[in-house]
DNA sequence: ATTTACAATATGA
DNA sequence: TCATATTGTAAAT
């Protein structure tokens, strides 16, 4: 009575990770979200995962080793991004671009879009992305700084250097 | 419905 | 070095 299930039922499920599990959340139609291991996570249990989500979620565990380990993902799992607007999904799509060991500015980022001076909506986009290390986001970096990142900037710096990103920590003073 | 804050940055004082 | 304008969203009021 109170209310019946919800309309969407995101199957949360465990991926393993030297570091942690990551949570990853599926829908009937992809991965719909990541969140990293040290983000309180209600009792992570898979409930019942059809034969394509069990092979999205080998697809995902894969992707995500082989990111930490500073290695271009082979493939992918579908994405279902149901709430993304057109400019996310833009800001999303160029960020998935960036080969790895590489990284850009929120404002190339906002240029390769086409909107040079949305710089700061492209921050706030990336910190919208529901699924990181898939989509990079933590390749995009300030002008002269780090920038921030949603799992925390701990994480940032180690997913940068093992892709042996010289990291140019020259501080905003030079 | 308005205002404010944010993972920025270029420009002008 | 500091103030300000710019842009897309979300959260607060």
């Amino acid at each position: 009575m109170p209310r019946p299930a919800q309309a969407a039922p995101l199957l949360r499920v465990p991926i393993p990770t030297p570091f942690g599990p990551f949570l990853a959340r599926f829908s009937e139609r992809g991965l719909a979200r990541l969140d990293f291991p040290d983000q309180r996570n209600d009792a992570p249990r898979t409930g019942k995962l059809s034969v394509k989500q069990k092979r999205w979620r080998q697809l995902t565990h894969a992707a995500i080793a082989r990111i930490i380990a500073g290695k271009k993902p082979r493939a992918t799992p579908p994405m279902d991004l149901p709430t993304a607007t057109e400019f996310q999904r833009a800001v999303w799509r160029a960020l998935q671009q960036i080969p790895s060991g590489t990284t850009f500015s929120y404002a190339q980022i906002a240029a390769a879009i086409g909107r040079p001076r949305a710089t700061r909506a492209v921050g706030t986009a990336c910190g919208a992305n529901p699924i990181p290390l898939l989509v990079p986001c933590h390749r995009v970096v300030g002008a002269s700084g780090l920038g921030g990142f949603s799992g925390g900037l701990a994480w940032k710096k180690r997913l940068l250097t093992a892709e042996a990103v010289a990291l140019n920590t020259r501080s905003t003073r030079r």
